[in-house]
DNA sequence: AGTTGATCATGA
DNA sequence: TCATGATCAACT
């Protein structure tokens, strides 16, 4: 890469240096960071996420922690409509199938990675090209204990569901705000997890995810 | 294989 | 039309 910023001292840097981007197309920050717009990101998915890690310092390659980890902050690009409504689930966290025992909320990475979020939200409608979608205004965000509530008791559902054995009865469908969904590669990843009668099988990796409606809400809640 | 960044694409 | 289930890339 030929530009890199220096990680943020602090919040209200962050903060700023976010900011002073909302209203700029991804063409315009990509080539203030010297980098090339995919014509679409079918084989690029999380291409707008790194250039937003790029502009502004995110510490790349650490993981299990947030993208801002001294600050406590985690960097979370939304694509949305005219009307500010996200188009897509958000991604929070790897779900772990087996070595369960002692995690509680408290404690999860989805509560640690949500704790506080920079988001980021960005037209991404489908018909117009990625270097003309432009970047609305970031904002910090950390949940009420009306969400936090929403939250723990769709994770603790899963969870259980997860302890229990029953990770294949698992689908999408469950969870009002927060869902497990395949995360891998292909539908050839397996990954161990807990069986019927607490034998050990092998499943598809999954990850926790953010419906649409709890995003919507968040947003609203900044945006009108 | 695990985990990050996510969006794609097809079935309902 | 839309969400679910699948997939792509980079890095460890």
């Amino acid at each position: 890469m030929l530009f890199s910023s220096s990680p943020p001292r602090d919040r209200e840097e962050l903060l700023e240096r976010a900011q002073q981007i909302a209203g700029l197309t991804l063409g315009e920050l990509a080539s203030m960071v010297n980098v090339k717009v995919p014509s679409n990101f079918k084989r690029e998915k999380g291409w707008t996420g790194q250039l937003l890690e790029l502009y502004l310092g995110a510490n790349a390659g650490s993981k299990s922690q947030q993208d801002f980890a001294s600050l406590g902050i985690e960097l979370k690009t939304i694509p949305i409509d005219l009307q500010g409504k996200p188009l897509e689930t958000t991604y929070v966290c790897y779900a772990h199938l087996t070595q369960i025992a002692g995690i509680e909320w408290h404690n999860c990475n989805v509560k640690n990675k949500l704790s506080q979020v920079l988001w980021v939200p960005i037209d991404g409608r489908r018909d117009v090209a990625p270097k003309d979608r432009m970047i609305a205004t970031p904002f910090l965000w950390t949940a009420n204990a009306q969400q936090e509530q929403q939250l723990r008791q769709d994770w603790e559902e899963l969870m259980e569901y997860i302890a229990l054995g029953k990770i294949e009865k698992i689908t999408a469908r469950h969870g009002q705000y927060l869902q497990l969904r395949p995360k891998a590669a292909d539908g050839k990843a397996l990954t161990d997890a807990i069986g019927p009668h607490g034998s050990v099988i092998q499943t598809r990796p999954r990850g926790f995810y953010l419906r649409k409606e709890f995003t919507h809400a968040i947003l609203s809640a900044v945006f009108n």
